[in-house]
DNA sequence: TAATAACATACTGAATTAGTAGGAGTTCGC
DNA sequence: GCGAACTCCTACTAATTCAGTATGTTATTA
């Protein structure tokens, strides 16, 4: 199990346009360039992180990306929902079981992986984009990570 | 993020032993018609298995695979660890960053990737197997899936 | 109106996953 | 000892996803 670059990628991006604020938007070439990152990737990435609503976007001169929401209320599941696409189910994708024919031990599983899909996403829930910049970025040892 | 269909085959199987005991050993035969699993691809899992120690096997004929060790002392994070043989790191493969060039954001948020890993590992590393079996095979919904 | 930048689509190569095939080496029961 | 029943080993294929590139269209603004 891990996590993906793409996320990876998002995440960094996206702390880049909370540290900016919202007075002007950062467009796709600069984000590219302060982190050093594929730009026509990033771009694909930004269309599914706007598909979400995680960011709005201005076209045109001086346009640009900014959050379209505070940065205490967007969490690393939100960013990891957006931008990781596959149509297997994002936990357990064995459990791509016939309901109709639902037994033995892999059914009674099912609750199971259930359960460890709610936790992961409770986990990724509680851990938001200010928290990370608090404890990680601005380094202070102090903050708590998860709200 | 996701959790492979190879950790869920290969629960179900290490269950399926559990549940049998070590009076006698199952051969991938016997494990892959109770649990529908494709034997071959199953027989390349307890290679693996068997090389992490989690099982031990006995050629020949009646011959077949055992738990290594007690349902109670192997987790889910042991399951999981000796099946995804990917060389890249488990969590945040994007973190191959040259420490010699260890500078700017993606940097700093190293730190937080390293707790979001050891997190999860602890996360997986207290489930084990008998309490799986406990809770979602004997259906005893007092018991608590943590140790 | 021209420059700028988002938006859209389609493509590539590499890696991993999932599954198959065939055979070599061991051990057991007879 | 011999053959059946196993594990064990290596190499292959197909499908999927990941990561990245290329090219062009649309909308905005200076």
């Amino acid at each position: 199990m891990y996590i993906s670059t793409k996320t990876g990628y998002a995440l960094r991006a996206m702390i880049e346009l909370a540290l900016t604020g919202d007075k002007q938007p950062l467009s796709i070439a600069e984000l590219a360039n302060r982190q050093q990152l594929p730009s026509k990737y990033l771009e694909r990435l930004f269309s599914l992180l706007k598909k979400s609503e995680l960011v709005k976007s201005r076209k045109g001169t001086n346009g640009g990306y900014l959050l379209a929401r505070e940065a205490e209320t967007i969490t690393l599941q939100d960013v990891m929902h957006a931008v990781e696409e596959s149509h297997y189910y994002t936990y357990c994708r064995h459990q791509k079981i016939d309901a109709d024919y639902c037994q033995g031990l892999s059914c009674h599983l099912r609750g199971f992986w259930d359960r460890i899909g709610t936790d992961l996403e409770s986990y990724f829930s509680n851990i938001n984009l200010q928290s990370i910049i608090n404890k990680y970025i601005r380094g202070d040892h102090e903050a708590n990570l998860f709200e």
